[in-house]
DNA sequence: TGACACTATGTCATATATGACATATCGTAT
DNA sequence: ATACGATATGTCATATATGACATAGTGTCA
């Protein structure tokens, strides 16, 4: 279940961290990207929910197609600005975002 | 009201937008500051209740004064990802970050 | 007054993020 | 099969953020 996790970030480009100790990340490292990996994929079911491409919503951002998709992917190259920027443009409120960040924390309900 | 607030902004460095309208924001742009201006504000005040120098944060932080400074200040140049480690690293919970940035928005209760 | 801890502001070399582009992969029709 | 729209992945030049440092301002206490 770790393994997997580890692996699904890994292959998303995560290299985070020094050490190669437990998952090779600090607990603020590991909620700082599920935090991230909340985000990106609001952002995919929100751009989905509106029936736009990645390429219509890049013009819509003045961004480009493989940065949106980069997004979508939480690649480790994209920051909290764009995604937090791209939401916002994309009609989110400041409601929804805390939603969504407070759900990458526990799950709790 | 609205001087003040351009006043306020301007002399932090926000230089944003093109046009000359309203406040030369857009409403995105305007929320998106809102937010950090928030962040940022409730950094200031985690580190007071902690009682430590901004010097003190820094290090702790990996950082320096001086960004810890402008990450106070809301300057331009900080990022939200800094921000947002500045406060996981300072044992927010993303509960409270949450509550933060739903707050930057309508104030609503 | 001066000395002090703390905070603010400006600058800079380096690090990281960004849009753009090419290209690859996928899905799903015909 | 092939063609096509969408999405993913890699690279690169440029833009922006970062820590570090110097220095200026601010408050407080003796």
């Amino acid at each position: 279940m770790e393994k997997t996790k580890r692996k699904r970030l890994e292959k998303r480009g995560w290299k985070i961290g020094s050490a190669a100790e437990f998952l090779g990340l600090t607990p603020e490292e590991n909620r700082y990207i599920e935090l991230k990996l909340a985000l990106s994929e609001h952002l995919k079911k929100r751009r989905r929910s509106r029936r736009l491409s990645q390429e219509t919503l890049a013009k819509f951002l003045s961004s480009s197609q493989s940065r949106v998709a980069k997004m979508e992917a939480a690649d480790p190259t994209v920051s909290l600005d764009l995604l937090v920027r791209s939401l916002l443009a994309l009609g989110s409120s400041e409601k929804e975002l805390a939603k969504v960040i407070a759900s990458s924390g526990g799950a709790r309900t």
